[in-house]
DNA sequence: CGCTTCAAAGGTGTCGACAATTATGGCGTT
DNA sequence: AACGCCATAATTGTCGACACCTTTGAAGCG
């Protein structure tokens, strides 16, 4: 095999092995506040509650720091994160920035078949909205999406990495832990479609800027909920 | 010990593990280009050669995979990665963005105090640079330290992460393999002093402006390197 | 009564061996 | 000679056990 391919390999099968599995219940476990925000982390009980050995689930905690979900002290141990105002902000200025320049670089690496793509997958979001109004499981659902394709869209693999994999969850904690829904469901659907219509005419600029104000809007809402969760 | 302290904990001795000093030499290694980029890397072989067993080596390639230094595959194993100028790319495209924002918040987080110590670390670069003029070493180092420092002084503990623990080594091993020496070294001390006058004087959209530009420059410097080795 | 010291208990880091999967090499066929 | 197939060898994934470190809590001292 020509090594310049060992990177993508898409004909690969994914090959599930022992310490995925495990990884994939821990963050659904941790996003969904099943685990609590600086709970200690346990490897002898975690182990047994997943019928593997502590090797495999060492692995996934490892991948878990990785995505920001736990933090870890040789010698100590692993805690799930808590969740504050002040890492809500530095993710979200993250945000801001690095999708900011995904859409820029999508604007420029899109197919026009991809770009195609993505406005059935509106479609479908709006179609899907105006039956399950208000819940916000759908509305979470479609708007990561949306970001996560745009992001897939750059072309840029670091940018991919940091954003889909390191990141991703954590935003999603913080959405789920804070009660994501509210009234940005409809508002949100419009920010995306024109966030679309920019990249479709090649306006990355634009498109830079009307996913940073999308994201900002966002982060506000979010810190609205914070709020209310002190008073 | 109250949970908020825990991510932190600065009085805490590092702990150096087996895991750990693997890591550093297989770093360095792949850095400096002794492991040859796309070579293929055996378990067995490499914990022999660094005595120990494959758990922490395990451990070690995790955390060399986070940082981009190796590639993984479930089932198959591990290489060093290739370089190659899409990835150089993809590389200061990413920093452009996320140290031009490191200014802006530098410029607005960082202590006179900080400041002040900055200034001094540049005037050592400009001692030792008139001394040692030509060696790349020096340059990088300092260069690279300047850096570091001021995505630290932004305080955001996740731009803090990808930069200074994901991205570093993978910008020192192009530095390193793509040869830098060249005529950049007075340059990018000037480029340097301007980039912290501009944060001493909280102007952050000024500092923001020309680390891109420094940035942009070295990236071009290398691009130039890359086609020279083509050649 | 509060603080320090020390030993037991629990937890993390590491080891060697086994199981499952993949890569290798020889064989036969076309 | 090239291609595909199968048995073998090598490598990765996982396991259970042990060593070392941290934490806990009780005894001893001020």
């Amino acid at each position: 095999m020509a090594l310049a391919t060992f990177a993508q390999s898409p004909n690969l099968k994914p090959a599930i092995t022992a310490s995925d599995r495990v990884l994939f219940e821990i963050q659904r476990a941790i996003v969904a506040g099943e685990m609590a925000p600086g709970s200690k982390i346990s490897e002898p009980d975690l182990a047994r509650r997943f019928n593997v050995s502590r090797a495999p689930l060492r692995e996934a905690l490892a991948r878990l720091e990785r995505c920001h979900l736990i933090e870890r002290l040789p010698n100590i141990g692993a805690r799930v994160v808590n969740l504050s105002i002040e890492g809500l902000i530095s993710l979200y200025q993250l945000r801001e920035e690095l999708e900011g320049l995904a859409c820029r670089l999508a604007a420029e690496h899109m197919s026009d078949n991809e770009i195609e793509e993505m406005r059935s997958l509106l479609d479908e979001h709006l179609a899907t909205q105006r039956v399950r109004d208000g819940e916000s499981y759908y509305q979470e659902a479609g708007d990561l999406d949306f970001h996560y394709r745009i992001i897939l869209g750059s072309k840029n693999q670091y940018l991919i990495n940091i954003l889909c994999d390191e990141l991703y969850y954590l935003v999603r904690m913080y959405r789920v832990q804070m009660g994501m829904n509210g009234p940005r469901v409809s508002r949100a659907f419009d920010e995306h479609k024109a966030i679309l219509n920019a990249i479709a005419n090649r306006d990355g600029e634009l498109a830079d800027l009307l996913m940073r104000r999308h994201i900002s809007a966002s982060r506000h809402n979010i810190e609205l909920q914070l709020q209310k969760m002190r008073n």
